[in-house]
RNA sequence: UGGGGGAUCGUCUAACGGUAGGACCGCGGACUCUGACUCCGCUAGUCUAGGUUCGAAUCCUAGUCCCCCAGCCA
């Protein structure tokens, strides 16, 4: 994935950690995972985790597995897991024949937790979950031992092998690990191990009515598949006990190293799956891949191409101190990106009719167009032009302020490729709404340069009326009102009524053989790619910077 | 008021006892057949108070503020 050429990997702490440890010897090759549960779609901060994750283990010469923490039936499923490694081969990152899942260690993961039972550390326990909360105690007061905490091995060996044979119901019995009720750290009080769970599992069918929960499954995958760092978010620090008090008390193969980094956040997005699932099951967006989610799947349907999330990540850094980024930030890495390989063309999203007077009636020109001045290689095409054109609404004011250089009565400024032309008048309907603008041209600045060397401040995008096409364009903006959603009582409450806006543009001809999901740039007003649905469709990627507007 | 973490320009992030640097945003200017791009410049920061040291963002002490943890979720 990198080559001599590309910058040197910014410093950060994780990197710094990892490469002392090869320094030190303690490791042949890097061994790091990225362990989506499947139940919901990889968004924008699992980016963040992938990135990490397989480009430290490549930067040190090691692997980076895909594994599926599909621990709990209940919510995950198939789609999910297909779903998640579309997006992990898109992001451009290959596990290549290290796909694992949690699931497929639940026989060793079984036979370990006897080993606990055996050796006195774990026991069967058979409180209700309200009773085990109950006496988990608080923050500031330990809690109450179980009744039946003291178990015999026997016993708890017979109760747990009759939990998986499925002789209990849900929520009858759980297996617990024996350290200590009185632990500052809750995860250290009798944490649960195994619940019973009567549901199919996408990929164990029904073979199993137990399962092991996060803690007891994630170190001893880690473990089991030599995992040497294994990288994860801030909220897991607490766990770390607990996984190494696991790893010391089992067989296990490896002691991989577990080190916490803070996930991402972004202003006007939220990246709770909870959430998320909400948007999608409340119908307040299309789907997982709507373009205005911050899933991959609805960044990358709206075209936001795979290599600027990569940079995104890559310049948001590293680091253990929590962070919310500009969303600017993301923005400015998408134009970046597509800026160097989106192709021109011209689209007017809202048309205002000019005619040119002076241009001979049912006469018409191809006029040569640069694809993209960033690419020379991206070579020419033709523009159709002709007496009636559409120019953009926003580009004309009868009465301009003193900084508008674009249309106004009187006013020259160039259609670019095009020629000069000059307001003459603009029609207006009964409303008193200007309808149409009266224009004449010079047909000696054809191309779009006058030969007397005269000078104009504006260039204007613009269609051809006959040969345009009309397209449906989709404006997409953020789809909270709040920089910090999150934070909200119910965020979906704080959705953004104007997060999609819907118009009818007219574009180029050219346009109409756009494919699908492959970015161009709208000259002068952004970044687009052609949607999936049928028809002309186009999302909006991202708009340019707009200086003038700001002022 | 238990346990675990964290505080550096507006935002994100470097620095590993020795010139606080970069990116984004913002603001100027140059250029321009995209008010884009590009280029140049500017603005702006070490949570507070002490201490150690020739020298502290970095080490020590005491505070302040923020985040996480009481799922049979991950």
């Amino acid at each position: 994935m990198s080559d001599a050429a590309a910058p040197p990997a910014v410093s950060n702490f994780l990197r710094e950690i990892v490469s002392r440890d090869m320094a030190e010897g303690k490791h042949k090759a890097v061994v790091t995972r990225f362990p989506p549960e499947p139940n919901g779609y990889l968004h924008i901060g699992h980016a963040k985790a992938i990135c990490i994750n397989f480009n430290i283990a490549q930067e040190f010469g090691g692997h980076c597995n895909l594994r599926f923490d599909d621990t709990n039936p209940a919510k995950e499923e198939q789609e999910y897991i297909d779903a998640i490694q579309a997006d992990v081969r898109w992001l451009g990152f290959d596990w290549g024949k290290n796909l694992f899942y949690a699931s497929d260690y639940f026989e060793t993961l079984y036979e370990w937790a006897e080993h606990l039972i055996r050796n006195g550390d774990a026991y069967i326990d058979d409180q209700s979950a309200e009773e085990t909360r109950l006496n988990r105690g608080t923050l500031t007061e330990p809690g109450k031992p179980s009744p039946f905490r003291d178990r015999s091995v026997d016993e708890n060996l017979d109760l747990f092998r009759r939990m998986r044979a499925g002789e209990f119901p849900n929520g009858a019995r759980v297996l617990r690990a024996k350290i200590d009720m009185a632990a500052g750290n809750i995860n250290l009080r009798d944490p649960v191990l195994y619940r019973i769970i009567h549901t199919h599992h996408p990929r164990t069918g029904t073979s199993w009515c137990i399962y092991p929960n996060y803690d007891f499954a994630h170190g001893q995958s880690d473990a089991l598949e030599h995992v040497t760092h294994s990288l994860c978010s801030l909220e897991y620090e607490d766990h770390k006990p607990l996984y190494d008090w696991l790893l010391a008390h089992l067989p296990v193969p490896s002691h991989p190293k577990q080190y916490e980094f803070a996930r991402l956040n972004m202003t006007y997005t939220l990246l709770s799956k909870r959430h998320l699932t909400r948007l999608v099951q409340g119908k307040h967006v299309s789907g997982w891949d709507d373009p205005r989610m911050p899933t991959l799947a609805g960044l990358r349907r709206r075209g936001v191409p795979a290599p600027a999330l990569v940079d995104f990540v890559k310049r948001v850094g590293v680091a253990r101190a929590n962070s919310v980024v500009d969303i600017a930030m993301f923005d400015a890495c998408v134009r970046e990106m597509l800026n160097k390989t989106a192709s021109r063309y011209m689209g007017v999203l809202r048309p205002l009719k000019v005619v040119i007077e002076n241009y001979p009636e049912g006469a018409g020109e191809d006029l040569e167009a640069v694809n993209n001045p960033e690419d020379p290689g991206a070579g020419s095409r033709k523009v159709p032009f002709s007496r009636e054109l559409y120019i953009e609404q926003d580009d004309f004011m009868e009465e301009p302020p003193k900084k508008f250089f674009r249309l106004s009565p009187g006013a020259e400024v160039r259609l670019r490729y095009a020629y000069f032309v000059t307001c003459r008048e603009a029609v207006k309907n009964a409303a008193g709404e200007v309808v149409e603008l009266r224009c004449t041209y010079d047909p000696a600045s054809k191309g779009g340069n006058s030969p007397d060397g005269r000078k104009v401040k504006a260039t204007l995008h613009w269609v051809s009326a006959a040969h345009a096409k009309t397209a449906e364009v989709r404006l997409y903006n953020p789809l909270f009102t709040r920089p910090d959603p999150a934070s909200a009582e119910d965020p979906i409450s704080e959705l953004n009524p104007n997060s999609l806006e819907v118009i009818e543009a007219k574009v180029e001809p050219a346009l109409a053989d756009a494919v699908v999901g492959t970015p161009v740039q709208f000259e002068r007003l952004g970044y687009f790619c052609r949607d999936q649905d049928a028809g002309l469709v186009f999302n909006r990627t991202v708009g340019l910077r707009d200086t003038y507007a700001k002022a």
